[in-house]
DNA sequence: CTGAAAGCGCTTACAG
DNA sequence: CTGAAAGCGCTTACAG
């Protein structure tokens, strides 16, 4: 059970060419153009004839070259999904959202990564753009002017960001963090830290602002603590100097930061939430996992995925069928924040 | 902030239809074929003419069409890569594997899921079949005829199954289960049992009968205890049956299980791992993060997938250029497991 | 070194 | 209701 290869694999040289609206027109006696009808437009043939056709393209197993249709419609019936790693548990949710509108829809939902790099990600973008019938870009690392540029040629949407220009879809972070500085001020928390994400990152610049003015309006002293990368590692380097700050609490600016630093808090006998509470953002697969679990505030990121396809599908067909809904934030109150009265 | 839209998207009308090699002519006074020669093979022309037409073709904007060039060619440049949940963590680091290997080769590696429905994973294979050069799924839910029959059609590789006649990448579990197996025996335990995963799944019953035949080896005792489904409500939900089976170390399926019996354990005041050690497989993104972290059995994932693409363009171009790697698992040893001595 | 021509598998006016 | 023809954007023998 440890070899590989069981038996001899299919020879290439053995694959028998698939079959063609040609091989079906010569089995049934009728023309290309009306394999062509039958299968496309039903109802538009004779009865007899149509069942006739249908009947041989299954018998022959014939599966449309969707290639070769999309030459001269110029209709692919693909969409692609690009995120810049698709192994980042925040994009799930999103990732599930726009599957289930696609696959309700008859329409291949197709993904690509950038792997974090924005040159990667604009040359994916580009060679996709020709073979999709539009892009769905989820937190891009791209400039304005780039996604602007692509949007030029084919429909796309984005997530998680604002492009002048761009149809986007954006939570709204103010619920979220206003739930939750409401908890903290009640539990007699006065001075927080935001350990923030890339500078690059448009979200981490929306997630701070509101902090900075809803902490503000709240009377409580806010500062603001770089963290070298919004990863699990990036959040544990990060704990010293949230302890020098001498603050009683600090958001992270994602739940992968914020797991980071309940980890390392934990190996350095730091009590969370006792002597630091943690709020994170996302609620990731794994933010209920630790003891304390994870406080955070979600993003409604299936609402998200569902809501972005369904904008890409007006983008592309016109067909404008539903408002943009509000996609609020939640507070979700679990174990890493602590009652200080 | 709340606003979806910023500025009005580009409207349908507006855009330009993509440059072609005709455009490309047309500007340098060329033919077509001659273009199409000055792009794919560098070096049959003139210097002066190729430079022309390059200088063009970045002028126009020219990106190639994938669909019409692989009309004629039958080469697509893209493969595909199917799993039954984008969202597992446990596939993470096969994509990742995957997705090196396509890049460093220029080749594009689209995603699709089949939402562990063995219907459209089969209708997902079949329609990305005709648009790609190959397809590796990961964690089939098919049947073994259904993937034989898709393998006649194109190259087609399989992880994490063995599957006659079709190329496939497998882990070999018995280096991790027997590390696992003598790390117990070592501590003390001598009734353990197998939390088991779905019947269709390949690779329970390899782990299940690897698991039996080591222990009986070790003179422990081992029982089969099914759970439910492979997700942690699933292992939340065996407890109480684990807990009546008078074992002193349970392991499960896989880690999402393993994570669900841990949770519910602590919730119902069993302590792990004083009152039951227990031992997951994959080591997927979050086992480390519980009180305790969890014991688990690694498959080399990232390995899988670059193995299993390797594989693929093997049978894709017919290069044989390596042989196939043994993927030996390993047991990590984090806090879930106690010493009984 | 370069061009004209045929062909890849489909769709869709245009006729009949 | 159905067929012949042109065309989608490329590639590649075949000539020259």
């Amino acid at each position: 059970m440890s070899e590989s290869e069981a038996l001899a694999p299919v020879r290439p040289g053995a694959r028998k060419p698939p079959a063609t609206i040609y091989d079906i027109a010569r089995a049934t006696g009728v023309s290309p153009s009306t394999v062509s009808r039958a299968l496309n437009k039903p109802g538009r043939l004779k009865e007899a004839t149509e069942r006739r056709i249908r009947d041989a393209a299954d018998q022959l197993g014939y599966r449309i070259n969707p290639m070769a249709r999309a030459l001269p419609t110029g209709k692919t019936g693909t969409l692609a999904l690009l995120v810049s790693d698709i192994t980042n548990p925040v994009y799930f949710d999103v990732v599930r959202g726009a599957e289930r509108i696609a696959t309700a829809r008859g329409l291949t939902l197709v993904f690509a990564e950038s792997q974090e790099s924005p040159e990667l990600e604009l040359a994916t973008a580009q060679r996709l753009q020709t073979s999709v019938d539009g892009l769905f870009l989820v937190a891009s690392r791209l400039t304005d002017d780039q996604i602007v540029e692509l949007s030029s040629v084919k429909p796309l949407i984005v997530a998680n960001r604002l492009v002048p220009g761009v149809t986007a879809v954006v939570p709204d972070p103010r619920p979220g963090i206003s739930a939750a500085l409401d908890r903290l001020h009640e539990f007699g928390h006065h001075r927080i830290a935001y350990l923030s994400g890339p500078d690059a990152s448009w979200m981490n610049g929306v997630r701070w602002r509101t902090l900075f003015t809803y902490a503000v309006e709240r009377g409580m002293s806010i500062v603001e603590i770089p963290s070298t990368t919004p990863t699990r590692e990036g959040g544990a380097e990060a704990l010293q100097r949230v302890l020098a700050a001498d603050v009683s609490a600090v958001f992270a600016y994602n739940d992968l930061v914020a797991l980071g630093l309940l980890r390392a808090a934990r190996d350095q006998g730091v009590d969370v939430p006792r002597q630091l509470s943690i709020v994170g953002f996302d609620d990731i697969f794994g933010a209920d996992l630790p003891t304390p679990a994870l406080s955070t505030i979600k993003s409604p990121l299936r609402e998200m995925g569902e809501a972005g396809m369904h904008r890409l599908l007006v983008e592309i067909d016109g067909i404008d069928e539903e408002h943009a809904p509000s996609l609020p934030t939640r507070y979700i109150d679990r174990e890493s924040v602590a009652d200080r009265r």
